[in-house]
DNA sequence: GCAACAAATGACACCTGGTGTCAATAGTGT
DNA sequence: ACACTATTGACACCAGGTGTCATTTGTTGC
């Protein structure tokens, strides 16, 4: 309520932010010109004008400069995957979900940043495991939730069930699918597109199967 | 034919294959007594009684170590999906695949190492994200594969379709969720089976979608 | 069996990512 | 203005890898 209050925000959080944003872009920069591997910490302290170890206090892994900035979060899937209604179908729900990021993605094929460094990403073989750790890291959160919800409907799952994280690692995997298609020179659909077909396409395979 | 012709397999080779050999051993054991990053080549290399060079020399990585002898080889899927009849739906024929490889896991638990190293694998987040890249490489192989297949047929797939690489990606997901699933302590049937129900699973759950 | 060649080894120096420590400095609340 | 705390650079150190070189040890032709 006090208006005074917002002043709270001084100056020493406001120049972190701003050194945060100056090194991810300065980072960001190299690794599009020389590529990730071939950067080193050394070089980004440099350009950006500190030390090897200050970089380290601001990022502490290397990845971290990359993979920290994503387009969408992780918290933010597995909230809005909880808010779906209770009754719907896992696949649609997951669907939904990634609807619901997928204008982030599409938002910056504008931008001359994100789309290259997604394809610094899945074109440097250790980022791209790091990437997918991540994201195996939110298919077991998925993969809880998807359990919460079964229980709370009354009818869990066992816990030998394979059924929530099968279900989780194949739409996932429908979204890394996605992604690289989106990021193919040919593909000109927007991501929202990409995922939906992707998911289409898993239903059609694997419908045949009892 | 001639018979003098096998030891052609000189001295060098043999005692390379057992230096081989005796270093996945020595590391394995030590991977599992005190987990693989507080495990050092420098432990490795002194366990066994060799320089740390010389262990480099072997294995180009540590996680050569832990990821060069897995239970079932790239090479081996890929050829598998190959010989498949080409009018096969690709789930099924993946599922195959799948069900082929399967007896290599489930021979091993009760081997003392190859199942207690899969729990280091997917216990050790490097190691699962190192892992999780190796998938991925062995899933654009298999794309490329169904998409060979729809070309022999005269029914390629358009370069922007995401068919070939999100159904790819389902069913590896799957195969990984299956293995989750399978090192579970409460599960108790076979990798197959465990196959069988994490793509039937997918199979179910994305059956309603159009 | 011996000389000539190639492979394997250990020792050493070096690069890169990452961490702990410490003294100096610069922002913050009173 | 003053005590308190966060931030910084400098430095030393660890672990994973790589390049190099001299030495040893199998291999091969004679």
């Amino acid at each position: 309520m006090m208006t005074g209050n917002e002043r709270k925000v001084g100056l020493r959080e406001r120049t972190r932010q701003a050194v945060t944003r100056e090194i991810t872009e300065t980072a960001n920069a190299l690794f599009i010109e020389r590529g990730y591997e071939s950067t080193t910490i050394d070089d980004i302290a440099e350009a950006v004008g500190m030390s090897r170890r200050s970089v380290f206090r601001y990022f502490s892994t290397k990845e971290d400069l990359v993979l920290g900035k994503l387009a969408f979060s992780g918290q933010e899937v597995v909230e809005q995957f909880r808010n779906r209604p209770a009754d719907e179908p896992v696949w649609e729900s997951l669907r939904e979900v990634f609807r619901l990021i997928a204008p982030a993605v599409d938002n910056l094929d504008k931008d001359a940043v994100a789309a290259p460094m997604q394809r610094v990403i899945f074109s440097t073989p250790s980022l791209l495991a790091a990437y997918l750790g991540m994201q195996q890291g939110l298919q077991d959160a998925i993969m809880n939730e998807i359990r919460d919800r079964a229980a709370r409907r009354g009818a869990p799952y066992p816990k030998s069930d394979p059924f929530p994280r099968a279900v989780a690692a194949a739409a996932f995997g429908c979204l890394v699918a996605a992604q690289q298609t989106w990021l193919e020179d040919e593909y000109d659909e927007t991501f929202a597109k990409a995922i939906d077909e992707a998911m289409d396409a898993v239903a059609a395979a694997s419908g045949r199967a009892g």
